[in-house]
DNA sequence: AATCAAACAGAAACCGGTTTCATAAAATCA
DNA sequence: TGATTTTATGAAACCGGTTTCTGTTTGATT
């Protein structure tokens, strides 16, 4: 069953068959229904890669999750992103093609250039080189939970300034915790910098000083500075990264990591009264090594989360954090795709989207 | 840039330039080496959607994950098998389009097959009329993780009778836990109900009777055979179901439907000394239960999951589970599927993966 | 009633490839 | 060495659609 069989079944031409379906105001109205008519009862549907390739439109977008065998990060985080892409895509009839990739030699870039993607979506880690790539196709692109310092594409990310701020208010003004200690992974990551930032804002602004141990080892956070080569301080009005404080530094956002991580600051003589993570995954940690040392949370120590992953809910006590919306991210991407491929050479942008602080019960 | 000005920078005929690159042995290794050249230079990738169109072969399989918004099932346990399907997928040049629904209505079926993919892969709870949809066209289907009656396709699925047996093994033989209560949400799915039948079958191998206690409701599973529409009862030489014990059976598998769920269970006089939870969520659930009467997990109750998500090895104490190869699902369906794509004639296939016992610390 | 614009439909070119068929040159065979 | 096959290539048809261009009707305007 082709068009041009359900053409003559119809009576009509090719031509007439195929606006029926595509353009549908050039066609007669009764003309229409009785093409579509046909169509149906032939159970016919127009084969979309013809149409992709008379009409040079794929249909289809690229989805490339960055995060394979990321435990903790991965699809548990953009799960529901690459949901909310879905979504979206099908409400604009896209189509969405996954890549799932951890090496940078997969060169699934060139697949998706051969598949025709009209836009990409790209997660976290992406590498600049491969926002070159479809740049050089003209293939728009955007960037999710993440943003480059070479502003040519669009960007989504949680306000993780903001969502920090939230949490900083929580703890210390309905909590009253006055020591807030801060653990985190890289801090060259974009999200976590940001989180790290809104953590020091809240402080200043209520005259606290963040916490501090001369016991800890001295982080430079100014050589660190060099890695951070994806700022996007200047959104905040910040030219510089501020660093002080005695933030603990995980070699990655694992439980076990934390646990380890967080023995130096459990040492101290002086506790925090309250530990700042930013993920769940971290807390989660870092409650059981709390624990471990026969101490309670929330009553000795309080721990708060980031992002709201299954494990928030669950654990025992079940973690305050931040519910990143995550779905919402997705769809924005989705939007924000759609965008730059009806317009090309529409500046570029990044939309920042608001979280929410969902109290439990280990603060 | 169109094969046809590869073929002209290359001199030679637009058919020779389209074998180059598609049917590299009916072209001399010279003349091919010369177009691939010129193809380099001018940074140039044969267009997918044209292939497709001529050759009638699209490249891609579609992928439909039923589980949105079915929190601790979704993401949670299909991200890895997407994983082991994108990665099989890449490995044989096919992509993978995506459909992540939850509606019936959705009709994301006609997208598919819009889009002319080759095959599909379905997940748990996909509706038997959709699988009929794609056999009118054609199209191979392969089932991960759940099984169907009417044997028209390929399916992927755990052992999970085997490991079932296998972790009833581990509490009876090196625990030694003699009376093991049984937990799950709906038996009326395929891995749950062989998960109960594994159940019962290793203390009949062992002549110990199941949990049952008089306080228990009494469920008639009798009644339930009904909506087990979609046993594969016969690939281990059974006609029916058996119905023995007092399995307690929970709405859904959320750690809140266990913790209520499993309340009647520890009100009884004569507690089991464990239980065998169908899931690493429920497990969460029934030891928050368990604690929450100030009993000890495993001291005075052990518990055990299966799937061996995430949470598993979170938890307090880390639970016990059956390792799901979940990658592995992934990888076997889409070489299943490919084996259906060149033998559209090939009879069903079930192919039941090898799982791990993976012990930690809740038994 | 004559004029003109809009609405509608068809013919044919086109999208970017593959594939069939024909042919010439090279290799193999007897 | 002549006949026969094999190999390499090109011309042209084709895949299943879209789109441009053109012509005919129809309806509105004067």
């Amino acid at each position: 069953m082709t068009l041009n069989d359900i053409a003559h079944l119809a009576g009509v031409s090719k031509a007439t068959a195929s606006r029926a379906f595509s353009n549908p105001s050039m066609v007669n109205e009764a003309t229409r229904e009785r093409v579509l008519e046909v169509a149906r009862r032939n159970n016919f549907r127009p084969n979309a890669m013809a149409q992709a390739v008379a009409s040079r439109k794929s249909g289809l977008i690229g989805f490339c999750l960055y995060n394979k065998s990321r435990p903790f990060f991965g699809h548990t985080f953009f799960g529901p992103v690459l949901d909310g892409v879905t979504e979206q895509a099908k409400a604009m009839n896209y189509h969405v093609v996954l890549a799932i990739t951890d090496q940078m030699q997969d060169n699934f870039e060139e697949r998706f250039i051969e598949d025709g993607i009209e836009g990409a979506i790209l997660s976290t880690f992406a590498p600049e080189k491969m926002v070159e790539v479809f740049r050089a196709r003209k293939i728009p692109v955007v960037i999710v939970n993440d943003e480059l310092p070479a502003k040519h594409t669009g960007y989504i990310i949680d306000d993780n300034y903001g969502g920090a701020k939230k949490m900083m208010a929580h703890l210390i003004d309905e909590r009253g915790y006055q020591s807030v200690a801060f653990i985190s992974n890289r801090l060259s990551h974009t999200s976590n910098m940001l989180r790290y930032i809104g953590y020091l804002d809240a402080l200043d602004e209520r005259k606290l000083p963040p916490y501090r141990s001369s016991a800890l080892p001295q982080y430079d956070l100014l050589g660190r500075v060099k890695e951070f080569n994806r700022t996007p301080l200047a959104h905040f009005g910040l030219t510089e990264i501020p660093r002080r404080g005695s933030p603990v530094i995980l070699r990655d956002l694992s439980p076990q990591a934390a646990y380890e991580g967080v023995q130096p600051l459990l040492d101290c003589s002086e506790l925090p009264r309250a530990i700042f993570c930013t993920a769940d995954s971290i807390a989660v940690g870092v409650i059981k090594a709390i624990h471990a040392r026969g101490l309670r949370v929330p009553e000795d120590i309080a721990v708060c989360g980031y992002d709201d992953i299954d494990i928030a809910i669950l654990a025992e006590p079940a973690i305050t954090t931040i519910s990143v919306n995550r779905n919402g991210i997705g769809r924005a991407a989705m939007e924000l795709l759609r965008s730059y491929i009806d317009n090309p050479n529409r500046p570029s942008k990044t939309i920042c989207l608001e979280n929410q602080l969902v109290i439990r019960e280990s603060t």
